[in-house]
RNA sequence: CGGGGUGUGGCGAAGCUUGGUAUCGCGCAUGGUUCGGGUCCAUGAGGCCGCGGGUUCGAAUCCCGCCACUCCGACCA
């Protein structure tokens, strides 16, 4: 099978080694391209309209909850950025700093955003005076530079796009029902748009964000039984407000402190999309995503009348609101067929002299490879019930991957050992300590993942140190 | 940041041990051929051999330094 052969060597098998048909398919598929800059990389066309399609799925759920887009600046002054000192210390390691202007070296350095949380705060202190002021519901799509010592495709990037929401309440209540709103807006994108299945939870205190009094998370599970965590939501209680001095008067004339949350989502989520879908002929798109949802191919071009009759199709699918390609290009069959499958395309509609004899098209499913003979009567409605099915059929399959890969465990040993052999997420009681954190950590080589809000009463005392337990937890190896 | 690997036209590689300015496949361009799963043939274009320094009459090849990618750790939402 010489040709079979062919058409998959281009990329590795991930069976043989994941990380490197990772990045074969962000390269193939025309993702990604690497630059002269370590860890700073270009969302190509194709890459790029991936995060274009997150990016309206997610900006129109904000605005249905109220949110706004603002922007703000991307220099930060080392004052400003040192007012929190959780903060600070926790994102310090990894700034890079302007420091001249010009040939003229700066009074002051100016941090390139790490993240926001400083620059709201600041603007937040001079505007919000009232309750009348409150609730502030911020969004802003921006990149962030976060100096990181390695870096992957999509993964981890030093400079990434991201949309950082910050909200400013009146209570402590209001802006927790806020952070739960808007992960379970995230998981809402994960599941209903991405087909990725999450877990949704909240973080230790050792893995939650700097400066954070909660973070909540949705964590995914990859193709390769590894963690990766898909969105995060904090909040901050009134801690920055008071570092920054933000201050409304109440109903009562009172002074009051008010309580700020942020959340944000990254491309890395298309890092999880990716290694959740792909396989062996490269990228799966979900299709309500995917840049391409169908691609027409005319088969024996040269035929009279075949590239008329797709150009046919391809004016239908537009019409009917579906984002469709025509390939007319003088490649042959094969080629195109291998070329949509490794860029991920959910649908291959095919017609030819045949089909046109018979009134029908041929529609390939990319997550199935399944071929139906579709009547030509019939081809929007039955492209948009495929569509639906192959995003059904991805997010069954992820699932079956998530449940078949979480593992309840009673010790220490027992987690290590289901975590080297197979893999995924490890469920055990715990009892709050960071310490046996640290333990699995350094015994297990699995980091805390999440609470998750669906507890389950597993046993009475955490596996790893026998005191009480007070959560169940899940455990895992991360991206 | 520590340890390993890699770096040669766009991509993948050979050449390096035993120095003499470069080879193959894919891709690309043109023409023809083929077309229901990566057609075939011909002709042609394209390379400061990652960067900088050193040794030498002469360096892809030997020596030193640096950079990038990659894997494993550490770190990191």
């Amino acid at each position: 099978m010489a040709k079979e052969k062919k058409q998959v060597e281009q990329i590795t098998d991930m069976e043989v080694d994941f990380a490197k048909w990772y990045t074969d398919v962000c390269t193939k598929a025309e993702l990604i391209d690497y630059t002269s800059t370590k860890g700073m990389f270009i969302l190509r066309p194709y890459g790029y309209a991936i995060w274009e399609n997150i990016q309206k799925e997610l900006d129109a759920r904000f605005k249905e909850t109220g949110h706004v887009n603002v922007a703000m600046p991307m220099l930060i002054p080392e004052s400003l950025l040192q007012k929190e000192k959780d903060h600070v210390e926790g994102f310090a390691p990894e700034c890079a700093w302007v420091t001249h202007g010009g040939s003229e070296k700066l009074e002051e350095r100016l941090c390139v955003r790490p993240t926001s949380e400083t620059l709201f705060c600041d603007h937040w202190s001079h505007i919000v005076h009232s309750w009348r002021d409150l609730p502030l519901l911020y969004n802003q799509w921006c990149s962030v530079l976060r100096w990181e010592k390695t870096s992957r495709p999509f993964l981890r990037h030093r400079e990434f796009l991201w949309q950082e929401g910050h909200t400013l309440h009146a209570t402590a209540e209001e802006a927790i029902a806020e952070t739960e709103q808007q992960l379970e807006t995230y998981a809402d994108l994960c599941e209903n748009v991405l087909a990725m299945p999450v877990v949704r939870g909240q973080k230790t205190d050792k893995e939650k964000f700097a400066g954070a009094e909660r973070t909540y998370t949705i964590e995914c599970m990859m193709h390769d039984r590894k963690a990766l965590q898909g969105g995060t939501s904090h909040y901050f209680g009134d801690g920055f407000a008071k570092a920054f001095d933000i201050s409304y008067t109440d109903k009562e004339n009172k002074l009051q402190a008010p309580h700020e949350t942020s959340w944000g989502l990254s491309t890395r989520i298309i890092g999880g999309l990716i290694m959740t879908h792909g396989d062996n002929r490269g990228l799966v798109l979900p299709p309500r995503i995917a840049p391409t949802q169908a691609v027409v191919i005319p088969v024996a071009m040269h035929k009279e009348g075949v590239l008329a009759a797709a150009e046919g199709l391809y004016e239908r699918l537009k019409a009917a609101g579906i984002r469709v390609k025509i390939d007319d290009s003088e490649q042959s069959m094969g080629w195109k067929a291998a070329e949509y499958e490794m860029k991920g395309v959910p649908l291959r509609v095919e017609i030819g002299p045949k089909d046109m004899e018979k009134e029908q098209c041929c529609i390939c499913r990319r997550d199935s490879g399944e071929k139906v003979f579709v009547p030509l009567a019939e081809l929007e409605t039955e492209v948009v019930r495929l569509l639906d099915e192959v995003h059904n059929g991805l997010y069954e399959r992820a699932a079956k991957n998530l449940a078949d890969h979480t593992y309840p465990a009673f010790s220490l040993e027992e987690a290590k050992q289901i975590q080297e052999e197979k893999g995924g997420f490890i469920k055990t009681m715990w009892c709050g300590e960071l310490q046996c954190e640290l333990d699995m950590k350094e015994k297990a080589g699995m980091t805390s993942r999440c609470i998750p809000f669906v507890q389950e009463h597993l046993a009475d005392t955490c596996p790893i140190c026998g005191k009480p337990a007070k959560h169940m937890i899940y455990w895992g190896v991360a991206y």
